[in-house]
DNA sequence: AGCCAATGTGTTAACGTTAACATACTATTA
DNA sequence: TAATAGTATGTTAACGTTAACACATTGGCT
């Protein structure tokens, strides 16, 4: 079967230690010997049993990493960036994906426990509760909560300030001149699109605009078909809007295919920005749009984990991420009201 | 620290054994005792401890997933599939990516024997060595290869009909009466890719036509920009072709947005059919694309790994899989030459 | 010479789970 | 009644690695 330790031992006509301490590089070995058991090593492909490994250090050398099916493409670009982070540091990542309130989240966390993970970072608006995340604090197992948060001991958080940069975003329209600017979302409820919107009416609010209601769209989801049924709904409006705030960039697509199909043009006939900066890049014409960095959090998201591996006892650390304006001049300058 | 099955053999006053036989429901157990144990099991959290089960039983229900950074889309859905058939069938998924080209390939293989993987998943135009994948053979992994394959003992395959599907795709722009299709595909060599440009030839071939070299882009990347420049080529030709066949969606996004700057339209002024479909629905127009049945690949790969998991030594076997085409009206009928 | 530090090597008891084996008590049945 | 099958439980040796401990041997120092 598999080549141990022993079987390289007998080999070499060594004991057990020998090779560990050739394999560990400490403890003192004869030149000569350690040269004939690294041959020896080489030759017969030996590689070491992380799973005994594990069983004796209780470390897994594995991070669990638990995020929503179907969300929003900006979590799988936070999900890429979590393993390359991870690889960095000579951990691998365990991927578990939840289709959310089937009840899986339960047994997802049981199994990350069973498989001793050495941490777990958390994406994604999951339905995990508090009760859950205590289950892996109580088995010592070190939690990074990104987006969504809570607050609890021993658990570190990065938080993407939304809402300033939804003011930023806004604050561009507003810049260039634009009064009638609309909103499209999801479901209020959801910390993330609560800030962005928070961020929308800050901005009007300083530029001492009062939103008209038919301009804030809240749609039950996020696709493309929200995104087309949003932008008839704007169009048909009294007072149709001159730009739109989305708070993501899939709404764009539905958004812009639609105006295609009507033949009107961004941002000559309607200035746009959308949110994620994961799609918009692709889209004809390419958009404006509120970009993360997606590196930066997956490094940090990595970071506290091992932070807290060395002292599980630490006060919680929040990290504060500032998204950036990708600007792809789909903002035109407005004159009128 | 951790739970283990001798603290709850402890609280219930039995010996492990009676534990172990609760757990996996085998053995004799009275049936109060059996409830007391339940009852304790639950009342004190306890959860096995899969890497100790692991080393008893030599096998770590982790399967291992080697895929290529930034890569088409469609290995991110294959990849995501393959998650959910693993979930399904009570296995998690180890996701390794590569960068290709860094040599980083061989410690990821070593990185999988090392944790003891029950089988590995091979997609994407990985530059794994038939020697590395030897080694896992070596150490009794199953492997199964999507896509790029290699023809070795032990080792199975899925295969996409690439060539048919793409003869189909172009076939149904020549049954709408055109005659000057271009294509716009990667550099050949990958195995994927030249199916596809083969099947693009049959289809002319079959019709009687013979392409002109300036119908054909074949560039170095997939990329957004690749495909801006491929249709830019293609608009200064001579005799502009009429349709495009793409070997992916990622080309389709660069042709629409330098179509949407010129002011022509799709299909009015050009006809286009895409690959993948993992794009071509977000698109202005949203287009007609060539898509791959990415559950049933994923399936199908979990499959042949249990499969193989209980016949190690059974003859190396090949799934075909058969793409089929997305129609969404991206090619119009076309009277002329 | 006697002692100590440095060097080189081996033995063994964990880590948590499993399953083979052993033991012992009942209730049948020939 | 004694053998046997069924029920109920416990003991223990693995799985592969690690590290604490133990034991030698050498060389240099007082």
């Amino acid at each position: 079967m598999n080549i141990k330790m022993s079987d390289v031992a007998k080999a070499a006509g060594v004991s057990l230690a020998t090779v560990g301490r050739v394999l560990h590089n400490n403890g003192y070995v004869s030149e000569d010997k350690r040269r004939e058991i690294e041959r020896i090593i080489k030759e017969m492909g030996y590689i070491p049993n992380r799973i005994a490994q594990g069983l004796k250090s209780s470390r897994s050398n594995i991070i669990g990493h638990l995020t929503l099916f179907n969300t929003n493409m900006q979590f799988k670009e936070i999900s890429s960036a979590i393993s390359a982070a991870a690889a960095n540091s000579g951990y691998h990542v365990l991927t578990l994906t939840s289709h959310m309130g089937l009840g899986e989240e339960e047994q997802q966390i049981n199994d990350l426990i069973g498989h001793r993970v050495d941490g777990v970072i958390l994406t994604s608006y999951h339905s995990i509760s508090k009760d859950l995340i205590g289950r892996l604090i109580e088995n010592h197992i070190p939690v990074v909560m990104i987006e969504r948060t809570y607050d609890m001991p021993m658990v570190d958080r990065i938080v993407v300030n939304d809402r300033a940069s939804s003011l930023g975003a806004v604050r561009h329209m507003l810049e260039k001149g634009h009064r009638r600017i609309a909103f499209i979302g999801s479901k209020l409820g959801h910390q993330v699109e609560e800030d962005r919107y928070a961020g929308y009416l800050d901005a009007l609010n300083e530029a001492g605009i009062v939103p008209h209601e038919d301009w804030v769209q809240v749609m039950p989801e996020y696709s493309i078909e929200a995104g087309r049924m949003a932008i008839d709904q704007l169009l048909r409006a009294g007072q149709p809007p001159t730009a739109i705030f989305m708070t993501s960039d899939i709404y764009a697509c539905g958004v812009l295919q639609v105006l295609y199909e009507r033949g009107l043009r961004v941002p000559d006939d309607l200035s746009l920005i959308g949110y994620d900066n994961t799609l918009s890049a692709l889209l004809s014409p390419p958009i404006t749009s509120v970009g993360l960095p997606f590196k930066e959090i997956g490094d940090h998201a990595l970071q506290l984990l091992l932070q807290r591996m060395n002292d599980q006892a630490a006060l919680s650390s929040t990290i504060g991420i500032d998204p950036f304006l990708m600007d792809r001049h789909t903002v035109r300058e407005w004159k009128g009201d």
